[in-house]
RNA sequence: GGUUCGGUAGCUCAGUUGGAUAGAGCAACAGCCUUCUAAGCUGUGGGUCUUGGGUUCGAAUCCCAACCGAAUCACCA
């Protein structure tokens, strides 16, 4: 039963038998006393002087007194201003406490038999993955543990960029440069030895550029007339001609970057249940512009052209097929949803992409609109801001762009060398530390990304993120390791832990508030499409405890029902952490 | 210029449907390990919530305008 309701419905109540009006819910204001003051809820008086023609103290005095006379679970009240503060009695949060410690599943809501899809990741072939990935890859990985515990069935779904003008320049340059090299006889990992060459072509593409510069011909000229691009053109053409050697070469080539991306995936904990290739899709959705130009949704220009006028809803002309008749982004991504929607009957279709792309996905979802298409309502774009560092934007030219491996390796190496500094280990084994840093490692990373808003640009300074006191990861995976160490050490001096008719104390009424809070934060977070709720909502959580640890000693403590009680209650909070943090794909190590 | 998004402490970020004296962490300073793990806790200092109007009992939050910053507006993806 939630209190708040009740609460809200008793108030109603109250003003209608004191004032004789009846009032609408939103004029009741219903929210958490501030921690300065005395109470757990408070009731907000001011919107209701209109009807009570009183003093704001006399009115919440009057008030109050009818709840505190009329409502069982109401043990007290006092007035500020225009503030009503009630507080709830301790009977009422024993019985929270007693509902969330019985219940393992907490915080997952009802099915909602709604079926959401989550494209994420969808990486180029060209070259290995980078900082921006991993946002990415992380926020779409958490999103849909979020909506799964939103009570939703998710679909996880890569779309990868496997074909192009880009993915030639590698193969060109490989084969041109590599005198056969592989993963294998290179020892690198294929995705980086495919951008390994990616960087070789445009080397040699600037150098000839330079060379043809210097030997007198304008910048412009030299780069159209380049010999290179025009050889990595015609491999397209090849390409998409299905010549033999080229395809042959393409799957190699290919082959190589999916083991070096699984890698990292796996690394990173995350995963696909489908996974779609470009080069199967890129023909897709032109059956639908045939159909938008029969409907004269769309419009065919005098060289063969087709668009969509867009400039009545205040954007540009969109191009969808090219005077050949060869299709661009926007048609297969038209393809694709259209596609998706009938495949799959989606609910709602979740795109996670970065903020560059707000205007493609604009004008998507405005076309599929014209087309008739319903569904176009329900295509979300989760955009999220670049990562950016101390030193500004990440630009391959200038290599400043931070390899996904390299750092999550940093990060691994940083959590070691921390521990080992700490010296907690001991009693642990190679391999189990060595799981730990991992860990450790993969957690601060994660939290770091994920508690920020993913629509705000954010910044990455390597010396700062790798931090492990705080508002971080490793803060949160070490305030459980000691709800872990104490609960152990309760088994082994055989104390009960059980729900008993102890009394509770301040703190404790805190953090049973804090717990019972959880799942309308899950369903806010879900709402808003947003892990960094759940991750504040982890380390307040988190820093709420470990006040608690130091304010009592539970296994010290000598009156047997009350730390019986102490006990279930820091189980419980292991428990939504270990929820909380499930979302954000952090693992919760046992010790450490 | 059009569109979209941002601007909160020296730095990185929170801030519930508009509510009480705007919060954390980092950095600085001062305390706390004989006690369930000090990756912790407590305290001090640090703010024109970009600016100016408006809405109202009440604005960091909503509306309008300006300023600053980011992204985008390709027969690229």
């Amino acid at each position: 039963m939630n209190l708040e309701l009740l609460i809200t419905q008793k108030l109603s109540e109250a003003i209608f038998k004191i004032y004789g009006t009846s009032v609408s819910p939103e004029t009741l204001q219903l929210q958490a006393t501030r921690k300065e003051f005395e109470g757990d809820l408070t009731a907000v008086i001011f919107p209701l002087l209109k009807i009570s023609k009183k003093s704001p103290e006399q009115t919440a005095d009057e008030i109050g007194k009818f709840l505190f006379d009329n409502v069982i679970e109401i043990s007290s009240y006092n007035v500020v201003k225009g503030f009503l503060n009630l507080t709830v009695s301790d009977d009422y949060w024993r019985e929270c406490l007693k509902t969330i410690s019985s219940d393992d599943n907490w915080g997952v809501l009802p099915k909602s038999g709604k079926r959401f899809m989550v494209e994420y990741s969808s990486p180029n072939t060209n070259k290995p993955l980078h900082l921006g990935h991993i946002r990415n890859n992380l926020l779409g990985w958490s999103v849909s543990k979020l909506l799964e515990c939103n009570g939703h069935e998710v679909v996880k779904v890569n779309l990868v960029n496997d074909r192009g003008i880009h993915i030639c320049k590698s193969m060109l340059a490989w084969k041109k440069e590599s005198n056969g090299e592989t993963p294998d006889s290179s020892g690198l990992k294929g995705d980086h030895l495919v951008g390994k060459y990616y960087v070789i072509f445009n080397n040699m593409l600037k150098k000839e550029i330079d060379s043809l510069v210097e030997s007198g011909m304008e910048r412009e000229e030299a780069e159209r007339s380049s010999q290179i691009m025009k050889e990595a053109q015609e491999m397209l053409v090849k390409w998409e001609k299905g010549d033999k050697e080229v395809v042959e070469l393409w799957k190699k080539m290919n082959g190589w970057v999916y083991d070096g991306f699984d890698q990292t995936y796996l690394r990173l904990g995350v995963s696909f249940d489908k996974t779609y290739f470009e080069s199967n899709t890129y023909l897709l959705g032109k059956e639908l512009v045939k159909k938008g130009l029969e409907k004269g949704v769309f419009i065919k220009k005098e060289n063969g052209s087709v668009w969509c006028d867009l400039t009545n809803d205040g954007l540009d002309e969109k191009l969808l097929l090219r005077s050949d008749g060869t299709s661009v982004y926007m048609t297969q991504d038209l393809g694709t949803a259209h596609q998706r929607y009938s495949e799959f009957n989606l609910d709602e279709h979740i795109y996670i992409v970065g903020n560059e792309q707000n205007y493609h996905f604009q004008v998507l979802k405005l076309i599929l609109k014209k087309l008739g298409f319903n569904w176009a309502e329900s295509i979300y774009h989760l955009s999220y801001g670049m990562v950016e560092l101390p030193q500004g934007k990440m630009k391959s030219r200038e290599g400043t762009v931070v390899d996904a491996d390299d750092l999550i390796e940093n990060m691994v190496t940083t959590a070691k060398e921390t521990s080992l500094e700490l010296g907690k280990l001991d009693n642990m084994d190679e391999n189990e530390q060595l799981k730990l840093f991992e860990i450790l490692g993969l957690g601060a990373l994660k939290y770091f990304i994920l508690k920020v808003d993913p629509k705000k640009t954010m910044l990455f300074d390597p010396k700062e993120s790798i931090d492990f006191n705080g508002n971080t990861g490793p803060f949160i995976q070490y305030t459980h390791a000691r709800i872990k160490s104490i609960l152990r050490k309760a088994d082994e001096q055989q104390i009960i832990s059980q729900f008993t008719d102890a009394p509770i104390n301040p703190i404790e009424v805190e953090i049973i508030k804090m717990l019972n809070y959880f799942p309308d934060k899950i369903s806010e977070a879900g709402e808003a499409h947003s892990p960094a709720l759940v991750a504040n909502y982890c380390y307040d959580l988190a820093k709420e405890f470990n006040r608690y640890y130091h304010e009592v000693s539970i296994l010290r403590e000598n009156d047997a029902p009350t730390r019986s009680q102490r006990l279930v209650l820091i189980a419980a909070i292991a428990n939504i952490l270990s929820r909380g943090m499930g979302i954000l794909g952090i693992e919760l190590p046992e010790r450490m």
